[in-house]
DNA sequence: GACACAGTTCTACCATACCGAACTATTATG
DNA sequence: CATAATAGTTCGGTATGGTAGAACTGTGTC
């Protein structure tokens, strides 16, 4: 996946850049796109034409927006295998008995992202609450495998090797003070978790926020994805104990493993 | 958005029919890709590169796959906007309400995207039962205007002329024997729909399937969108009136006109 | 061990993506 | 109301780089 640059489509990459900077931006306009890419007006346009047509991006008055095509491609791809699917199934589960947050998380390029999110009453835009600086995206987002539980404990799946390649990529990027940002910090707990089967941050991603994760696992041994839980510090081991989470959180694993196991075809 | 194909860049529109092709096929190969679009086997391979460098693709096994990158982008864009995301709440509180499935659409080039849809135990994959032969795919799929209950109740809104146009670049699909095919019929229920302000579908979208819908105006008077509800046929006017269902409709709406009134800070 | 098949790399050619400049359309400003 | 400023659009010439095609690697199968 560490392409040269040369092997690469340029025409189709500046089209791409183009929708990431539209994104980061929240929006934005042609003059405003011509400046950033430092590319001619006619160059810019021609691809936002582009986009427009095949309804990726979108025109509000002077403003390009993201279409949603996006979410059309989007949502095939997070319902695509039944194995997602039946994810989806368990995390709303989970999510109704624990009345917590329950995100399942998949790896893609040595990082997480969100496929699935529970959907409940109080938890819909919760993590706006918490850190109201963050913008409310969730489901789709991506995380650093190190600072999430679910992160952790899918990297106690991999071999030191692999995730020796991830850090390199990646790096160690601290988000909080509990942030793991030394490997030897990082493999202590890994193997903790490796040990225990069960991964826990506790405030490593955004503070007051503690979380459980546990991996799941393929019918063919290999790493499906992961399933977490989290909740404001202030409520674990009050409202509910991390025992009971730990145990509500490896209940709903297995039964999805035993799931997988019956009712998946090859390759899903 | 007709755009004249000389305008458009060749190469992102290639790219972009990968993509197609590789969802309409449910993942498919490079020699498939290759046969299929007449192109070179080192072209095809050079797009799915870009595509997959960038994580709009992925590759498993010798099966293309699209990415969860489409997620991302997705969910950015059906969250983008303060009105879609309090139509999100206004679609999940009228779910639990009358416990049928909700969803809130948008136009977008003349058809209608589900932007949002209720998430409720047990409609989730609700469609699949009632028509195994579609696919599970629900939100984000865009439909036909005509056919159903939300679509029909924002054709209502724009003029003869628009719903011209769009008849026009879409035609009338017969999805049952009850979807209105002819100009005629479906301009005779639109003016009904103008007159009672709220859109039925009688099993036009789907056999066994009846749907009440009704478009959301935003502050400044233009159409945001449409919320409907849809409920096996044998369901409503048992379980259900369809005289109480429209109350609970109107009555959502109303209300999220009013939060939209309040909340919505301009272009929003 | 040879065959089939997916994927990858390389090079030469020419299609076409890019630029720049001229143009229209719209909105703001004196 | 004229002028300016801004966004968007159109067009033709140039050279970039996307494409084709052949050669190659790698993997699995009979």
């Amino acid at each position: 996946m560490a392409q040269k640059e040369s092997d690469l489509v340029k025409t189709t990459s500046l089209s791409l850049q183009i929708i990431d900077e539209i994104q980061t931006r929240n929006g934005t306009t042609l003059p405003e796109l011509v400046d950033y890419l430092d590319l001619a007006k006619s160059t810019v346009h021609r691809h936002l034409t582009t986009l427009r047509h095949h309804g990726y991006v979108v025109k509000e008055g002077e403003q390009y927006h993201i279409g949603l095509k996006f979410h059309n491609r989007g949502e095939y791809a997070r319902t695509r295998k039944k194995s997602y699917r039946l994810a989806a199934e368990a995390v709303q589960g989970l999510a109704e008995t624990t009345n917590e947050e329950v995100d399942f998380l998949v790896v893609n390029d040595g990082r997480a992202v969100a496929v699935h999110t529970s959907y409940h009453r109080n938890s819909m835009y919760q993590e706006e609450v918490i850190h109201p600086t963050e913008t409310a995206q969730h489901s789709g987002t991506y995380y650093y495998l190190h600072s999430i539980a679910g992160g952790k404990s899918l990297l106690a799946e991999f071999s030191d090797e692999k995730i020796g390649r991830i850090i390199d990529q990646w790096g160690l990027p601290k988000r909080t003070e509990n942030t793991h940002t030394s490997r030897a910090d990082l493999f202590k707990d890994i193997n903790q978790i490796r040990e225990y089967g069960v991964a826990l941050s506790d405030e490593e991603y955004a503070d007051g926020l503690r979380a459980i994760g546990r991996r799941v696992l393929s019918p063919d041994g290999s790493v499906l994805g992961a399933i977490s839980l989290s909740a404001p510090a202030y409520r674990l081991n009050k409202d509910i104990t991390e025992e009971e989470v730990t145990e509500h959180l490896t209940h709903t694993v297995d039964k999805l493993e035993e799931k997988l196991v019956t009712s998946v075809t090859l390759s899903d």
